[in-house]
DNA sequence: TGACTATATAGATGATTATAAATATAATCA
DNA sequence: TGATTATATTTATAATCATCTATATAGTCA
């Protein structure tokens, strides 16, 4: 069970980063090759390919070589799978963790009965 | 503009770790105070105290203190807002930072043509 | 009041991370 | 072939982070 916030963490480790984040919305709107999106940043290039292997290890960005040039693009159905991941993190379902443990929930509605 | 990556890049760093995931998981269903949160972790009090405090910080977990026990709750229109600004990264917009300098749209197009 | 309990803070430590400089690899082109 | 260009890797460094121990704060209850 824990291996899922495990799972989960390493991809938002991944796009916790501002220039990560930034170079995630630059291949928003396409392909772009290394030596351009370098252009949008002050760091040097081995710091971009450092990123880039970041975010491709996580499955987030694909890279493709064609000749000289390193081609990357969004992995959009990885990025769909963190959302939708996270968002059931966010939300109440019947798989919780907290619905695992019954004394969890009982020690819950002792707590409310206290309070109200 | 960077400013916009960067405040982001908070909120995510806040969650990129298992333990916080886990700790929002169980939110989810529900307030819980910290005692009952610690029953989950094998850490101790302090590192929760410390887990909380960067959850609240960023403005995911709201903390009410009641007597003695303070009690945690999500704040779900941040984390709404959150996963909204991460889907705006992801997806192709026009207020894009790859829509915002022409020249690297043409260099762009440029390397197109030479593809195809 | 004093003892107990829940939580927060301070300080220290070991691990991880972002970055740069230097170097290596590999493709292109004259 | 040799020169040039694009990218990756290695190594080192400074910064950040998760965790612990010890201590402080603050609320409860006898």
């Amino acid at each position: 069970m824990d291996d899922y916030y495990m799972e989960e963490s390493k991809v938002l480790k991944a796009i916790a980063d501002p220039n990560r984040l930034k170079i995630l919305d630059i291949l928003s709107c396409g392909e772009q090759c290394a030596c351009n999106l370098l252009d949008y940043f002050d760091f040097t290039q081995p710091t971009l390919s450092h990123h880039m292997k970041i975010l491709m290890e996580c499955g987030l960005v694909m890279g493709e070589k064609k000749g000289t040039w390193m081609h990357y693009s969004l992995n959009l159905e990885r990025g769909n799978q963190m959302i939708y991941q996270l968002m059931g993190i966010l939300t109440s379902t019947k798989e919780c963790i907290c619905m695992q443990c019954e004394n969890k929930q009982v020690e819950l509605e002792d707590n409310r009965d206290e309070e109200e």
